[in-house]
RNA sequence: GUACCCGUAGCUCAGCCUGGUUAGAGCACCUGGUUGUGGCCCAGGGUGUCGCGGGUUCAAAUCCCGUCGGGUACCCCA
């Protein structure tokens, strides 16, 4: 009655990664996230920062205390599924750092030494509709520095993220920085900008009030542009801060002029998740749409030990890898694909199928990457794909190299050919002879 | 959840406003251009439920309604 069934439909806010270009997704193509994940791990190498893998999803509970209740994520963002029988339901992370931490902790990481420098890549899932740079199963690569309270790491984080941007051709992009004080002057700051923004809360858009009920310190993030005015005059936390975080924020801007890393400060900057303490930064790209936040980060000074590990410091970053490869495209640098094989093995005639087989493990094994066509088709469709693959050599076997026990080979790119023995071809394809 | 835009070949799109010959272009793909050899060139090949369903009409890719899918933006963030 309905007809036939449709076709299978990748989930709304998923996309495919294609070994080939394909549209226009930038996303979906596989060299640029080759390029780029090359790039991150080269860098957090250099730097010191040693790769973890936490599972996908976690205890849900784990989120709602880390990220927390209030925020965006945690209300209506998550993909929740029920454990059965079991109390707590688990969520695919939206996040990496709670289950980053919570992977530390577990595993008493702290007891064979009490600072860690860690990185992670890995999808991440939140229940958004889906816009340019914004997908409901995302990328993120983030760093930790999780053990101390030295500005120098808050620096280093954003020296780590400048430099894999750069590697990629990312030269464009805007860093801005704030400090949200720590719990000791936090409070005192959320009166402040209470006792500021009551007398007109009634001309405030309707999410700016709820926001004064539930995190006022959100207010400051609006882009209603009437209330984005009004808040210029507010007070901001950087001017209200403990003598403490004001010395952390100001070793943060010397290291970063330092290291040479321009950069803005931005008092308007109000992180989304609770777990942020003193410095938030993002770098913007200036060659994105409405989502170009490449990075957001920041230090978590009270989560470790709020999640039940020691009482210490902790800075890190985390960047959608998505957003990262539009602005590689928007910046002109086309990522350099694999590179092309070794050789297409071509049998010049129907008896020669089983050896030209035999000749490609042969090679293979030797260490050469290459194909062969395995349709029996012409000779001239075998060259026609070998030239399509790249391939640097074609190999043949026909009747004459049956006779010879031996193979020919000839070289794509200038024609030049000869026969030879198999050892003596993968030899020569290798470049150790001449 | 809301608003606007879009859905024709593998890809990018034209055709739609002003319904009417066999639905097109470029690229891609396939075959051939004589003996076992690619690219360039030449000759040929359409590879398509015009998203889907219904309506109007003698006639619908084209007009109307609905629906599904996609994109962008708001919100929020990576």
């Amino acid at each position: 009655m309905s007809g036939p069934s449709p076709n299978p439909r990748r989930p709304e806010g998923t996309y495919d990664v294609l070994p080939v270009p394909h549209g226009s997704q930038p996303e979906e193509r596989l060299a640029g996230w080759l390029a780029l994940e090359s790039a991150v791990r080269s860098v957090c190498a250099r730097y010191g920062y040693q790769e973890i893998r936490p599972p996908l999803f976690e205890h849900t509970s784990l989120f709602a205390k880390s990220t927390g209740e209030v925020t965006d994520i945690v209300e209506k963002e998550m993909f929740t599924v029920p454990s059965r029988g079991e109390g707590d339901s688990y969520t695919f992370r939206p996040e990496i750092t709670p289950g980053a931490i919570r992977l530390l902790i577990e595993n008493r990481l702290f007891q064979q030494k009490a600072f860690w420098k860690v990185w992670y890549w890995g999808p991440n899932f939140r229940y958004e509709r889906p816009q340019k740079g914004r997908y409901r199963q995302f990328v993120q690569m983030g760093v930790e520095a999780v053990g101390s309270h030295d500005p120098l790491l808050d620096v280093e984080t954003m020296a780590v993220y400048a430099e894999i941007l750069r590697l990629v051709g990312v030269m464009k992009f805007d860093v801005r920085i704030n400090t949200m004080g720590c719990p000791a002057c936090r409070g005192g700051y959320r009166e402040a900008l209470r006792a500021f923004l009551e007398p007109h809360l009634a001309s405030y858009c309707g999410n700016c009030r709820r926001r004064f009920e539930r995190n006022v310190l959100r207010v400051l993030d609006c882009k209603v542009p009437e209330d984005a005015r009004r808040n210029e005059s507010a007070p901001a936390i950087a001017d209200q801060v403990c003598a403490g975080c004001r010395a952390h924020f100001e070793a943060v801007q010397a290291g970063l002029r330092s290291v040479g890393l321009a950069f803005a400060v931005d008092k308007k900057i109000v992180r989304g998740l609770d777990y942020y303490t003193r410095t938030v930064y993002e770098f913007a790209s200036p060659l994105l749409g409405a989502q170009n936040a490449l990075v957001g980060g920041g230090r978590y000074d009270t989560l470790v030990a709020s999640m039940g590990g020691p009482d210490v410091g902790a800075v890190g970053f985390a960047a959608g890898a998505e957003r990262v490869l539009l602005a590689m495209r928007e910046s002109g640098r086309p990522a350099a694909g694999l590179p092309p094989p070794d050789f297409f093995a071509v049998a010049a005639d129907e008896a020669a199928r089983g050896e030209i087989f035999l000749a490609a493990q042969t090679m293979r094994a030797a260490g050469l990457s290459g194909d062969l066509d395995y349709e029996r088709r012409s000779v001239k469709a075998q060259m026609r794909a070998a030239n399509k693959t790249g391939a640097r050599y074609a190999v043949f076997i026909g009747a004459e190299e049956l006779a010879r026990r031996a193979v020919k080979i000839k070289r794509m790119e200038g024609g030049d050919e000869g026969v030879m023995s198999l050892d003596e071809a993968i030899r020569v394809i290798k470049g150790e002879t001449r």
